[in-house]
Formats: structure tokens, C-alpha cells, sequence
DNA sequence: AGGCAGGTCGGTA
DNA sequence: TACCGACCTGCC
């Protein structure tokens, strides 16, 4: 099986992180699915130094040309010892968030993800996306497969999505053979992604920059949930204009580090 | 028991 | 522009 040796890296603590809602835990590590791909995930070590190992979904190995694409997807290829060392976060705020990366995920993935997630919980968020994942034979329903179950009444009561079943109905209406102009250019701004996203109803700004951090490679969007608002407020934490995404998801998990105490 | 959860929308000032 | 209540559901 493929291995990779890993530093700043920890797949528990990413999935932990609120970030993806794509992966499954298996008894020795992680199913998980990006678009159309799927793969397993185990990590041996920790996140300061550790290894891990990409197989098939059905546990064969994996070639060359997959396991480049779980890298990036991984953000293997980013360098988080200069990017850790230039946010220089406090040393609580770091060990608390140790070894979260902020995926490179599908922006569809996100874009379902996180019109799900709002105003919810992430337990019931991961619940929802399960049986979506499940309905799609391992991987997220794509927006014509979608928009196909959503039509299927029993089915779209049974994801007891409530209010937000009108907002994913219109995503997957509007995905049909639609994409992010980021996805073809790189020299597409933040604000313009935001802008396009937000035309989708149900996509305010929260949910919108967290497409574009987490399924659109923008890591200086800083999503502001309620914790971040919290974090803001109490804390007066500002943000690095070029990574201020990644900032953002250490100073996530602090902040419901320390919530749970009160 | 009931506030709150990784928000957004439409209405009001 | 800024603020407010409503809104499905169910966790904690």
C-alpha cells in the first residue's frame, strides 16, 4: 500500500474539525470520498510525525496517478511548517488544533455539506450526509442524482433537512452542468466567488466562503460562525490575509475546546 | 425543559 | 446599512 510520511498532519483531528462530512470511520481508519473517488485512510504516529497509508476503497493498492490526487486532496503539498510558523499562534491555540490541514475537497461536497450544515449541529449534519453518501453509493449524489432523490418525496423527508431541503433542491437544479468559474480560472477573486456562490438561495456568506475555503483552494477565506464571531469579540482575533482559512480552523477548534467546559 | 447548533431570509427602521 | 424574528430538527 502507498505510504507518506507526514509532519503537522493528523487525520483524527481533521475529521474532528467540522471541515469535511464526507468520511466514514472504519474499524482501522477513514472511508472517505471526494467527488467521484473514494479511498481508505489510516495514519500510524501522531500529528508532529506519523505515516499514512492510502489503499482502495475495496483495500487495493492504489496507482500513481490516485495516490497524487489523495495528496493534494490531503494538502500534503502545502507547506504548513512556513504557513504554522508565520500564523505563530499561540501555543495553546496550536496544540489544541494539532494536525488539522484544511483539505483540498470537491467544491460539490462542500457546496451540499455546508447548505446542510447551517443553523445544525454536526452530529446531525453527519447524519444527513451519511445517508446522502450512502443513497449515492459511497460518494455525495451529483447534482442530477440529487436533484433525483430530493424529487423522490419519501426519500428527501427521510434526510429530515427541514427548511434547507428548498435550498438544496435549488443547488442541485442550478449545478446541472454548472460549476465555479474558479474551477477554470485561477484569477477569479474571493469576492467573486462569493458573489456567484450567493446567488444560490440558502448560500448566505457563511456557507459561501466555506465552499471557497474548503472546495475552491481559497485559504485566506475566514468563514464566521458563531464561535469565530465569539472568538472575534472576546478574543479580538484578527486574521492573516493569506491564510486566514487555516487560522480559522485552529482558532475553531480551540474555541469549542474551550466551550465545553461551560 | 429549553436554549442552542459551523445561518439565511424577508421585513423594518 | 444594520438589526430582528422565524425557521425544521434534535443534541446536550
Amino acid at each position: 500500500m502507498a505510504a507518506i510520511e507526514t509532519t503537522f498532519f493528523s487525520l483524527d483531528a481533521i475529521a474532528a474539525s467540522g471541515q469535511v462530512f464526507t468520511w466514514q470511520r472504519t474499524e482501522d481508519g477513514w472511508l472517505v470520498a471526494s467527488g467521484k473517488r473514494r479511498c481508505l485512510l489510516s495514519q500510524e504516529g501522531d500529528a508532529e510525525k506519523g505515516t499514512v497509508c492510502v489503499r482502495r476503497a475495496n483495500g487495493d493498492e492504489v496507482d500513481a496517478n490516485e495516490l497524487t490526487y489523495w495528496h493534494h486532496y490531503l494538502a500534503l503539498d502545502t507547506d504548513y511548517v512556513k504557513i504554522l510558523g508565520e500564523l505563530a499562534m499561540p501555543e495553546e491555540v496550536m496544540d489544541v488544533g494539532a494536525g488539522i490541514r484544511v483539505l483540498a475537497q470537491d467544491w460539490w461536497d462542500t457546496a451540499v455539506s455546508f447548505v446542510v450544515s447551517q443553523n445544525s449541529n454536526i452530529v446531525r449534519i453527519q447524519r444527513t450526509m451519511d445517508a446522502l453518501l450512502d443513497a449515492g453509493g459511497g460518494c455525495a449524489p451529483g447534482p442530477h442524482e440529487l436533484g433525483g432523490l430530493l424529487a423522490n418525496d419519501a426519500f428527501a423527508t427521510s434526510l429530515k433537512l427541514g427548511y434547507r431541503r428548498p435550498y438544496l433542491e435549488a443547488l442541485a437544479g442550478r449545478a446541472v452542468g454548472w460549476h465555479p468559474a474558479r474551477l477554470d480560472r485561477r484569477d477569479v477573486t474571493l469576492a467573486e466567488s462569493m458573489a456567484e456562490l450567493e446567488e444560490s438561495p440558502g448560500i448566505g456568506p457563511k456557507v459561501a466562503s466555506c465552499i471557497c475555503l474548503f472546495g475552491l483552494g481559497y485559504l485566506e477565506a475566514v468563514p464566521h460562525d458563531t464561535w469565530i464571531k465569539r472568538a472575534e469579540r472576546e478574543h479580538h482575533v484578527t486574521w492573516d490575509a493569506r491564510w486566514g482559512g487555516i487560522q480559522q480552523q485552529y482558532v475553531f477548534a480551540w474555541m469549542r475546546e474551550k466551550g465545553r467546559g461551560k
